[in-house]
DNA sequence: CTCCGATTGTTTGGATGCGAATCATTTTTA
DNA sequence: TAAAAATGATTCGCATCCAAACAATCGGAG
C-alpha cells in the first residue's frame, strides 16, 4: 500500500500536472487516506483474526449481524451489512453448510427467510468477536483515545453526506 | 449501508450479548464507521464521476497514478494503487484496448513494462480528475475544512499501524 | 374471489480481484 | 563463462460480489 512516493511527493507532482487548475489537496488527502486506511485495516483484521477461522470479511459480517440481532430476516442482514441480496444468498449457504447458522421460513410471511446461529455458531462468535474487538482496539488506539469519538463522528458525517448525495 | 438500527442501538444490543466481557465500543465505532465511510464515498464517486466514463474504480486509480508519474513501471502502479500485479495486468489490457494508455518494454531491463497515457488518455484525465476532485471536495467539506488536515493525519496514522502489524 | 402490482429470496451471467504457477529476462554465484 | 537464483509480468484457477431475470408469496382493488 505504501508506495515509494510519500503523499507529499504525490501532491507536489499533482500540482505540477495541474498548475493552472484549482485542485483541493486537502480534500484529496482526506479521501485517499480514507481508502488506504479502510483497506489496510480490513486486511489487518482479516489476517490477524479471520484467517485462522477461514472466514471471509463478508462471512464475518453476516455472522456478526446475525449474532447481534437473531432471529433476523435476511433482507435486514443485507441492509445492515451493506451488501446485495445476491451476495448474501451465497454466503448464507456457505455458512449454513458449515453448520454455523440455519435458515427457516417465516410462518407469518412465506417470502421471508429467518436466520439464526446454531450453537456452534454462537460458540464461535463468543470467542471470535472479543478477539476481533481487541484488534479493533489496537487499530483505533493508534490515535489518542480522547480523539476517537470525534473521529468516529466525522466518519459518520461523511457517510451520511455520501449516501444522501447520489 | 445505513441499517434500520442506529449505532447506539447496536451497541446496546452488543452489550446485552456480552455483559460479562469487556468490549471497547469506541474502537468498534471507529472501525465500523471507517468501513461505512470508505464504501459510501467510493460508491458516491463511482456514481457521480466514474460511471459516465464507464470506468471502474481500479481503472481510474491506474489512470490517475499513470497520469501523475508517467512514464511509470507497472510494478510501481500496483504498489501505488494498492492492488496485485495480477489485477493490474487485466486492467492495463482493458485500458490499452480502449486507447487510453500504452505499454512498452523497457530498454534497460527487458522484464519491465513501462506505461504511458495516450493523448486521448491525457485529455480524459485533464477533465476527469478536476471533476473527481470537486466531488472529493464536497465529501471532505462535510467536516469543517479546518479539521480536515487532522482527519487526514489520523487516517494516515491508522494506515501506518495496520500495515506494520501484519 | 381474482387479478395485478409489490416484495422477497434465489439463480444466472458476468465483472473483478487475488494467489500460485509459469515464462522471460536479468543478476548473482561459482 | 555457465549454472543458479532472483525479479518481472502474465496466465490460470478460484472466490467474491453484483445487477438483472425469475419464482414464490403477499396484499389490495375491483
Amino acid at each position: 500500500m505504501t508506495g515509494p512516493h510519500t503523499l507529499a511527493e504525490t501532491e507536489r507532482q499533482v500540482n505540477q500536472k495541474l498548475v493552472h487548475k484549482n485542485i483541493n489537496f486537502e480534500a484529496m488527502a482526506v479521501t485517499s487516506n480514507l481508502f488506504r486506511a479502510a483497506n489496510s485495516v480490513r486486511n489487518h483484521l482479516e489476517r490477524t483474526v479471520l484467517a485462522k477461522e477461514d472466514l471471509s470479511w463478508t462471512a464475518f459480517v453476516v455472522l456478526w449481524v446475525t449474532w447481534i440481532w437473531e432471529p433476523i430476516e435476511t433482507r435486514q442482514i443485507a441492509i445492515e451489512g451493506g451488501f446485495s441480496k445476491a451476495t448474501l444468498t451465497g454466503v448464507l449457504s456457505t455458512l449454513e453448510k458449515r453448520g454455523l447458522l440455519a435458515r427457516k421460513k417465516s410462518k407469518d410471511d412465506g417470502r421471508l427467510v429467518i436466520v439464526e446461529l446454531t450453537t456452534k455458531g454462537r460458540k464461535l462468535m463468543d470467542t471470535l468477536f472479543p478477539a476481533f474487538n481487541r484488534q479493533e482496539t489496537a487499530v483505533a488506539n493508534s490515535v489518542a483515545p480522547s480523539k476517537q469519538g470525534v473521529l468516529a463522528d466525522q466518519l459518520r458525517t461523511i457517510t451520511k453526506f455520501a449516501e444522501s448525495n447520489s
